[in-house]
DNA sequence: CCGAATCCTTGTGGATACTG
DNA sequence: CAGTATCCACAAGGATTCGG
């Protein structure tokens, strides 16, 4: 059908290879609960404390504390902190964290235009405990 | 529908709006410890369930059976089952499957790019617990 | 060979209270 | 306002054992 060509899929051959934990890194980054909502309220414009706390329902300043430490520590956010009283701390996101926008929003859009035939393929799935047959060399074997 | 234009961040408002969950879902999956591994050694063809065990390094059998249950759920993966003795299983990715590889391979080269603009800012980040100084309308503040 | 079932450890994140 | 600190519940995931 269709293996030929294509892009290499060759990156990730195994856990502990080169890049690939940088990417497991990022991975488990956005694969968090709450960066990416964090960088989505950033792509606005910088932020306070507070104004992510209530643009981001349900999180908890825990959290929002948290994430925003890994965000800054990862390069992708800067802390601005103003020793005003009373106090004042800006987020923003830094020129990387814009950069990774782009992919993110590559996967979020690929989720929107999937997301149908995912429900479906879920719907199919959870209906479908029994007709669970097969086919060896043409002929149809029912699971038991 | 979808946004038109891509750069818009205007997506994920809240945790319980529309494609948002969708984005959610597709986000955990890829996300968690083992999915892309198997998407990314699929890519290459259809694989039984002991090659791909063998191909990723540090998969438990279990977890194994598990992220391919959830990946068939999804509709990314088909399982095809021969009832010969021993038995045999094959998976592969289905169209829909294939056409999650772009996007994640976006995110996939983005970590690579960046892998030590990020390690940089961890250096900085982890090595800088004093200079805490901050500037508020051009006067220099320092931390007590 | 492919998997289900069980047990157990660990990490993640929520709730709440307190500080400067 | 912008955090820490503590406690706790739950789910993810590893190890092992059993079964068709």
């Amino acid at each position: 059908m269709s293996p030929g060509h294509s892009e290499l899929p060759a990156d990730m051959p195994a856990p502990d290879a080169g890049g690939c934990l940088a990417t497991r890194e990022i991975l488990d980054r956005i694969g968090d609960k709450w960066s990416l909502y964090i960088v989505a309220v950033l792509a606005n414009g910088s932020r306070r404390f507070n104004e992510l706390k209530r643009g981001i329902d349900g999180i908890s300043q825990r959290m929002l504390t948290l994430t925003l430490r890994g965000l800054e520590r990862d390069g992708l956010v800067t802390r601005t902190m103003y020793p005003t009283i009373p106090p004042r701390v800006d987020y923003e996101l830094t020129d990387m964290g814009r950069t990774l926008l782009k992919p993110v929003m590559a996967l979020v859009n690929w989720a929107n235009e999937n997301q149908v035939a995912i429900a479906e393929a879920h719907k199919r799935f959870d209906e479908a405990p029994e007709p669970d047959q097969v086919l060896v060399q043409g002929v149809v074997y029912q699971r038991r």
